[in-house]
DNA sequence: GCGATACCGACAATCATTCTCATTAAGCGG
DNA sequence: CCGCTTAATGAGAATGATTGTCGGTATCGC
């Protein structure tokens, strides 16, 4: 299952997933895919975001930092990228209207160089 | 169902769109609450965004430019933003990678003044 | 080996959302 | 007002992602 998010170099459904464990023979169960799916997401070691159509999307990524995603819509590929602006953004906007303990969410969504 | 929708200051899930239009006695279909919905989302007098379980919530928004969220994780709440610092951002990075026709979510999750 | 325990796979259940289709409402020329 | 065409609607079935259930199985300490 590790192995199968590692590999794809983008966003996987659950589905995805599943499909790419039972590729290699494995025999495993769709409930265990989410099972062990969550528990990545809860030990750091996976991301976890909505696609446009609500599924959950889930990837290996390289580094644990807070960090963003631009993902291409077409192929599912997807580049992290790091941003000082959108802190700063969120800092200042939450503190304009009175709002404490802020987190945010922000990922792009495009037609990569191939797939364009 | 627009009247449902602006008097909430907050995001309402469909269902909860569908609660309040039978609330007033009005005999609808759940199918043709997501209909409108989508069709006020389309003529971009709603917006939508996905909750963190993926479920679809919208709002009557005040203005039709392009603009994000600052949501209140308590009360639901909500305070329109603009930011041309994100857009900038986003523009930015879809270049730097390669990246083309490229459309951004960026939400904050706070807690506003009075839940705090 | 043995019992306690955690994990697992198959499948049923749930929940949001979409689809289907017969019915109804609305426009319109006569 | 009438009949006809067309778009919108409500009720309920269908779909698809996700979660719950439960008997079975691997694991570990003793």
């Amino acid at each position: 299952m590790w192995n199968a998010l590692e590999r794809a170099d983008g966003f996987l459904s659950a589905q995805e997933v599943f499909d790419a464990v039972r590729g290699t023979g494995e025999r495993v169960g769709l409930a265990t895919v989410y099972r062990r799916l969550q528990a990545l997401v809860d030990g750091g070691d996976v991301d976890v975001l909505r696609g446009e159509d609500g599924e959950a999307l889930y990837r290996a990524c390289r580094t644990s930092e807070h960090h963003h995603h631009l993902i291409c819509r077409n192929c599912g590929a997807s580049v992290e990228i790091k941003s000082t602006a959108i802190e700063r953004w969120a800092a200042e906007s939450a503190r304009k209207h009175g709002f404490t303990d802020v987190t945010h969410t922000a990922e792009l969504y495009g037609r990569c160089r191939r797939c364009s």
